[in-house]
DNA sequence: TTGAATTAGTTTTCTTCTAAACTATTCGTT
DNA sequence: AACGAATAGTTTAGAAGAAAACTAATTCAA
């Protein structure tokens, strides 16, 4: 194998970089005007919305939201402040904790995910067909199980 | 025009995300180890290297490294006193700031960019073959010329 | 040519995130 | 059982970056 990659290969991934910032930049934007919410706790309202019974482990949320044990810590604490989440001790593991969303979280969910997926497909669907997303889907999908964290995993749908 | 993404956008939508952050932190990590340098520093030495007289203004380095102008006035200071560029008063604006690679920053370049460029093979363009690199590449620059700021521009290579 | 508006960059302030240190619980060995 | 190791979360300390306030130079209009 080489210890470089191809001109295309090169190109793509400062595309790739450039494209990514562009559109996370825009729907972070939009979704603070809109909503006054960050998208990383856009991203924990999502996890908890498709969880069972709308609880997970901050562990596993933290993994879920790409942040590391203490920064969600923080995000929690702010969003439990706000009402959107609670805290509770795990029954069968006293060390843990699981985050569960609370109904007015619910309900903050579904408005901000108004805004978010007009804002997902606006500035980022919108530019390819159902095949180049579903080529999308499965090539940077490849990438996320080969490079993400062990226990990383993408959510299904939101 | 839906103003929901496709399953299929949506879910091309978190690949996108979770391979950018799981690819993104492999580069960084292994650059901060190998050369003891954030990406943003590298990034800011690629594009100097890149640039005739190997200048360019602060204003425009901004934007081609993705930063605010104050960020990269921080970043620009800490790599001034690591000796990797200088910055000098422009002569035709004198409002404006020059950033010039020194030659220290030239072999620092060089150096990071064997790591750097080693990592952008192995954790993204091993994932494709050149074909699908050729599609990305297109696909992505198109969503960045959309979506990016005016003025924004994507590199060449390096 | 003078003054207002614009532009370039820096400084200051604030937010957010990570890593490391710390506390508490559970697991695993003997 | 009991001790050490591992695990879960929080707290603390520190780095990095964005936005706003600020300084200085240039442009534009009268």
């Amino acid at each position: 194998m080489a210890d470089r990659p191809s001109p295309p290969g090169l190109a793509a991934w400062r595309a790739f970089l450039g494209s990514y910032v562009a559109v996370r930049d825009r729907l972070e934007r939009e979704l603070e005007v809109a909503s006054g919410m960050p998208l990383s706790w856009y991203e924990v309202l999502v996890r908890l919305s498709e969880a069972p019974s709308n609880t997970i482990r901050m562990q596993e949320l933290a993994r879920g939201v790409f942040l590391s044990k203490s920064g969600l810590t923080q995000v929690a604490t702010r969003m439990e402040a706000a009402g959107l989440i609670r805290r509770e001790v795990c029954p069968t593991d006293r060390r843990g904790v699981n985050a569960v969303l609370t109904p007015a979280g619910k309900r903050a969910a579904r408005r901000a995910a108004v805004v978010h997926l007009r804002g997902v497909r606006a500035h980022f669907a919108r530019h390819f067909d159902d095949l180049e997303l579903r080529r999308l889907a499965t090539a940077m999908g490849k990438v996320f199980e080969a490079e993400a964290p062990p226990g990383a995993r993408l959510p299904g749908r939101g």
